[in-house]
DNA sequence: AGCTATTTATAACG
DNA sequence: TCGTTATAAATAGCT
């Protein structure tokens, strides 16, 4: 397709060769696009001239990767390597891992029970009840501490108590005024001399 | 090139389309043999149909691994990298969901409570108690088709006595020894005659 | 790069 | 799917 026919083999001219595969290539990209759009095809094209520079086309709408990945289902070859393998190997062990897991929590909330065993149902039944066992125990602790936290306040409150009692008595003839202030005192900022909760935060837990 | 000049567009036609695939599709492959041949260049052409299926060129004395190696190292975009990351993604991904969920085993097992607070443990301790009704009642629903099957036994048994004892009274003049083989054969299959289990398998759940 | 004679690809049809 | 053919498109050789 020219002013005369060639053979196709190696052109050894290399101003030859070059020209030529620079019009082929065009001529292989337009190609390429024109397929993409008539026929709605993915097409891959890479093409490396014999310098070493590349030129690609991709379809639009999908990639490389995309189309590799293709690629790698449909001929089964293998493109990645030891690397990816690994990781897809991983992936596939973690996604199995989370399967039972996913099953085990299921079956701990009392779902997809149906198909258990009378020892499995035994053992879950277990489970769940040691489970119970120990939110309970510690919902105990939790309870006590704070049983124990309040009456430490309470005690310290009628210690307070009296001892302001006390210092009222003393200053009652000397300052009329000072009863008032340490009452006012004692109602603006009650627990500043009073112990603190043992356990930093116990409020907001409960 | 044809008859008629056509529109670079998609072509409606479902059977024309195909039919323009599989010619251009040859003919991109021919060109892209020939530029590999003319002009010393390394060409990878991956198409797709929009069917799925695929047909490829790879320049001989290369691989398709080759090109895209080349690729990445001209193109600095980093296809296996590109992979590589998706994989590590979806991995990380997993691997939290994992995470969580063995927080969450974990937890119903009673293990780890100790930073709960107290609306958490309310929580736990509604979705065991829960866990726990289901499979009680799930093992109760057992229980009590054992239940029935053992009475229908014990139904059978006493039903197959009474026959035996009328056939041994029958036979008592008649033949004095067929009410002693009778009673060997009686203690030999005890099961022969009787039900079945209504559930198959139901002893092995046990 | 552009031109054009010629070859090649292919659209339409059987 | 296959072959044929008129025609469009690609391109070899040249400038």
């Amino acid at each position: 397709m020219g002013r005369g026919k060639i053979e196709i083999k190696r052109i050894e001219n290399t101003s030859n060769r070059q020209v030529t595969y620079s019009k082929r290539r065009n001529g292989i990209m337009k190609k390429a696009k024109e397929i993409t759009v008539l026929c709605d095809a993915k097409v891959s094209l890479v093409i490396f001239a014999s310098s070493g520079k590349m030129h690609e086309y991709c379809s639009p709408s999908t990639t490389l990767v995309d189309i590799l990945d293709k690629y790698h289902k449909e001929s089964g070859k293998r493109l990645w390597d030891a690397k990816h393998e690994n990781l897809s190997n991983e992936l596939d062990r973690i996604k199995k891992e989370n399967d039972n897991m996913q099953i085990e929590l299921r079956h701990l909330k009392g779902e997809d029970i149906t198909s258990l065993h009378h020892k499995e149902l035994m053992a879950l039944e277990e489970a769940l009840e040691n489970g119970l066992a120990g939110i309970r125990e510690k919902q105990m602790e939790v309870f006590r501490m704070m049983k124990k936290n309040e009456m430490m306040l309470e005690d310290e409150n009628k210690h307070l108590n009296l001892m302001l009692q006390g210092m009222t008595m003393e200053s009652r003839e000397m300052d009329n005024g000072y009863h008032q202030r340490v009452r006012d005192y004692q109602h603006q900022m009650p627990f500043a001399f009073r112990v603190q909760p043992i356990q930093p935060n116990l409020q907001e837990r409960i």
